[in-house]
DNA sequence: GTTCTAGAAC
DNA sequence: GTTCTAGAAC
């Protein structure tokens, strides 16, 4: 992977070490749980560091010569940027072969890290396209194209259906069509932003962002003060429209579709 | 995006 | 007292 500078990495806050030349090609993915994009390489240059934040972790190894940078480096810390660095964990990730399930010339496929469903990819255009705001018609091939290629890896599944689109106001940067399965049977959904981020106008289908295209030459994100109001929408269930109070009486509710749909099967 | 946790909700 | 979540930190 190469450094971008648009993407600006942030040293990790407690790394004394800045660099300003270049980036060293990045070998780990994000799945390593630490920052792929840190200038400092993330825990592993401050193992000592990192285990005073995160005690419940322990780092690999010292890194003795990023120690020695660091202290080199003491009295010459930059401010951190303000872009945080986990936005650009797709970036890394779209580049590591252990995190791609498939690709072609113009997109790559990788299992959402924490996926909130039994099957949960995340398809990405090649083309540095950072968000559904940058999109025009010219795209509309391309987001064709990430449809078809979602709709051939659902079909690998052929007993779960899908849902296919984009966040209304993405976190993470590299434009990114969620290839979903609605039973939404996951440890990593836990939260109402989770569950309404799928289940409100939060989600734009594929179809429906293709056509928008279409007609309006462009979409645009939602601003933060939507996104808020959407991700606040009370807790309904997607089958079947019954409201629940919590995550955890949603999540059992869920499993009475889950039982109904296995049962649908084996007959 | 996730983790962590204070304090709200029960 | 325990469960749950919102918001800050990362």
């Amino acid at each position: 992977m190469n450094f971008n500078y648009n993407y600006a990495p942030t040293p990790a806050p407690w790394c004394g070490y800045t660099n300003s030349v270049s980036l060293p090609n990045i070998p780990h993915c994000w799945h390593h749980s630490y920052n792929p994009a840190c200038f400092c390489g993330g825990w592993e240059c401050c193992p000592e560091q990192y285990s005073q934040y995160y005690s419940h972790y322990s780092a690999p190894y010292p890194n003795t010569d990023a120690m020695k940078r660091r202290s080199e480096n003491s009295n010459n810390v930059e401010e951190p940027a303000k872009k945080t660095f986990w936005a650009a964990g797709l970036l890394a990730a779209m580049e590591d072969p252990q995190c791609i399930v498939k690709q072609d010339d113009k997109i790559v496929i990788i299992q959402d890290k924490y996926p909130k469903a039994e099957f949960h990819y995340l398809v990405l255009p090649r083309e540095d396209i950072s968000s559904i705001n940058k999109l025009n018609r010219e795209h509309l091939p391309l987001l064709e194209h990430m449809e078809a290629v979602g709709q051939e890896i659902a079909k690998e599944h052929p007993n779960h259906k899908f849902q296919f689109g984009y966040h209304a106001l993405a976190s993470m940067i590299r434009l990114h069509l969620h290839v979903i399965s609605d039973d939404f049977n996951s440890l990593s959904l836990k939260t109402k932003k989770h569950w309404n981020s799928f289940t409100t106008s939060f989600f734009i289908s594929s179809q429906d962002l293709i056509e928008i295209i279409k007609r309006d030459g462009k979409a645009k994100e939602i601003s933060r003060s939507h996104a808020k109001e959407l991700m606040d929408t009370p807790l309904k269930c997607h089958k079947c429209k019954m409201m629940l109070s919590n995550m955890p009486k949603l999540k059992q509710h869920l499993l009475v579709h889950r039982l109904k749909e296995k049962h649908a099967t084996e007959k």
